[in-house]
DNA sequence: TTGAGTGTTGAATGATCGTTCAATATAACG
DNA sequence: CGTTATATTGAACGATCATTCAACACTCAA
């Protein structure tokens, strides 16, 4: 019988997330991936097919991530905290000094191609997934009030959700942006 | 006494333009550019150094035909229509089945790391551009009553810009998406 | 102890990358 | 017409790209 794997599977796909993560697809060459992962060459496609598979791969686990951090914030802050608990750890990000490379998602969004299929549907579900999860707790905070009852959650959720993206785009393009404080103010305003 | 150029140096740029903006800076290759310029290798390198410098001039002049469409759109609008005939513009790109590729500008900042001096320079001005031409207008629109006086130019001009951005990006994810038509009805009360 | 089965290794592969340059073509001046 | 100055050409360069694979390492059942 065989040899088990010399190395965490998972702990490698989070090392080549956060790459593609910083410099994207084309900019994250395989070098880069041998480098960071610690693996060889050999092993990465014996274990992950090839590049664009492992992206692929890399982009489900964030978005699995993502769903997951955003569940957890739904136990541990009302649900109008919780939507702007998102808009905070941008901001705190931006203020510490931290890398701040924006959402996988949004900026896997303009490297693939409208042809790039695989990668299309990952991020619309991913969209989705998002977007649900915010209208979700719209409509919770509405049941307990804390919501006002007469803003479309479906509407809202995106609106935020556009909001959020529009932040972290602008952080990227210039770290102190005062739409990036703004679009906390706006998100208030609308779940006032 | 020399030779005339036998190109368009216009026009060459361009089609260099229109290749960077759809596949942006690494996914378009030297190969690409030669291919779509008409022009060989050795004369694109003389008229414009090398392939980054070819790069930055094609945002400088991106950033400048968009003050001026964004000039002439001051002159035939009122100043309410022209910041909505901006949503109009991508609403009309998207259900006329267009290529609505987004803004280079914007494509252009999540391919730069935050290393690339020269092209953050130019996105940061080219953003604090955009931004003042929109807060002229509303400013103009409050004086002329079209646009409520208590809205604050500054802050409501970054967010239409947020808006905007982030409803090419969601058209770029999805071609259909609701939040472009509903970015146009937010900006829309903004104004009101 | 051994052989079968699987994981690891990293040099080598061909393709493509951005870039260069010697050869060639063209136009204006003497 | 010949000289000079510049533009064009496209093959060729070295670097880097993603990918492969034969050699080797290791485990475990027999």
């Amino acid at each position: 019988m065989p040899w088990e794997k010399q190395f965490d599977e998972d702990k490698v796909l989070d090392k080549a997330m956060r790459a593609f993560w910083l410099r994207g697809f084309k900019g994250t060459s395989m070098k880069d991936l041998v480098a960071e992962t610690g693996l060889n060459p050999g092993s990465i496609y014996a274990a992950f097919k090839d590049k664009e598979h492992l992206f692929q791969l890399c982009l489900a686990k964030y978005e699995e991530q993502t769903t997951q951090s955003m569940g957890k914030l739904e136990n541990t802050y009302s649900p109008r905290d919780a939507i702007l608990s998102l808009f905070d750890t941008l901001i705190a990000e931006v203020d510490g000094g931290g890398e701040s490379c924006g959402c996988f998602i949004m900026n896997s969004v303009l490297e693939a191609g409208p042809q790039d299929d695989e990668v299309t549907q990952i991020i619309q579900r991913s969209l989705a997934q998002v977007e649900t999860l915010i209208c979700n707790l719209i409509r919770k905070g509405q049941e307990v009030g804390e919501i006002s009852a007469d803003v479309d959650p479906g509407q809202t959720a995106r609106l935020i959700q556009g909001l959020l993206a529009a932040a972290r785009l602008m952080a990227r393009a210039k770290r102190d942006h005062p739409f990036i404080k703004e679009s906390r103010e706006h998100a208030e305003n609308l779940l006032s």
